[in-house]
DNA sequence: GGCAAACACTTTACAACTAAACCTTTTGGG
DNA sequence: CCCAAAAGGTTTAGTTGTAAAGTGTTTGCC
């Protein structure tokens, strides 16, 4: 009984023959739902956001720690943004930020132990919320999609260098 | 030759059973590089971004116009959002924005002439790229794909309803 | 008729993002 | 050795998003 979204509405009002349009529609609702889902739960529970999140799992995955410009190309965001989220971390000590002393440019990010307990728990919930929602689809049906999602991601690569 | 995302990374250090982790993992990545490509021709293109797109095109699929709640559970995002988005699409021109006699709590936003135009190009230009992208791969594929976002996004409605 | 509640919207405060300009430090040719 | 260019980050200005508080209007009930 909910209101049709413009999403509903621009899908009635597509031809028969645009998949191509359907499929990017698709992709983009699904995206967003589950987005706005993980979102939230992140918000209520931990008080903190998905590209805190990133952040943390890049660090997490990288125990010799990152300078700001890995962190930005790694995250695929600009260093400017990197900048800020860094700095809040700091302020809440989940993360340090060290002057590197060979190359006074670079600054070392490592995760403090208590941003450690948190990477652990927002995991943790992370991946069972992912779980829950993906629930119903079997394991070779996940593997289509996903392929088929590869597929497409690395097509708009290709186009993107070529452009 | 690219430097591995953290992206990269979570992939390498997933289990081989979590299959919904890299459905997901594969649905965000996939999603971003076109939103990125979208975004990116649209800023080049003609000044402009999605968000207003989204909003441009709400308002060409109404032609009785929309009020601004409308606006707003039309794209699921916030009224104080949309208060943003509108007045600045106004300041330039591409919509009108009047007070209803009968109730002056109403706001009716429609296109204007101007407004019809940019989106007129910017829907030719949005699914011709759209279209670029999805071109490696056939309408059945493309459906199948269609479908199980599909399929996915509906359990994800039940489950926020239900939690 | 009056007034509390509901409604439509705006404002405020803030996170997260971009692009582009700007610092500071290091490097590499002459 | 020196200085221009490159490299690593930060700052600035502006958009897009949220949540929550605030401002008017209208409605509905006594």
């Amino acid at each position: 009984m909910d209101k049709p979204t413009v999403f509903d509405l621009v899908l009635e009002s597509l031809p028969e023959k645009a998949h191509h349009r359907r499929a990017w529609l698709g992709l983009l609702r699904c995206f967003s739902s589950i987005d706005r889902v993980l979102m939230r739960r992140f918000s209520e529970k931990f008080n903190s956001s998905l590209p805190r999140y990133d952040v943390l799992t890049a660090l997490a995955l990288s125990p010799n720690g990152m300078t700001m410009g890995e962190l930005a190309s790694s995250l695929m965001v600009t260093k400017g943004n990197i900048t800020g989220v860094v700095s809040r971390l700091k302020q809440d000590g989940l993360v340090r930020k060290i002057t590197s002393r060979s190359d006074r440019r670079i600054q070392s990010v490592t995760l403090s132990a208590e941003g450690r307990r948190l990477w652990d728990a927002m995991h943790a919930d992370y991946d069972e919320t992912v779980s829950e929602i993906f629930s119903g689809q079997s394991s070779e049906e996940l593997d289509a999609l996903t392929e088929m999602l590869e597929i497409t991601r690395v097509a708009v690569q290709k186009k993107t260098r070529a452009g």
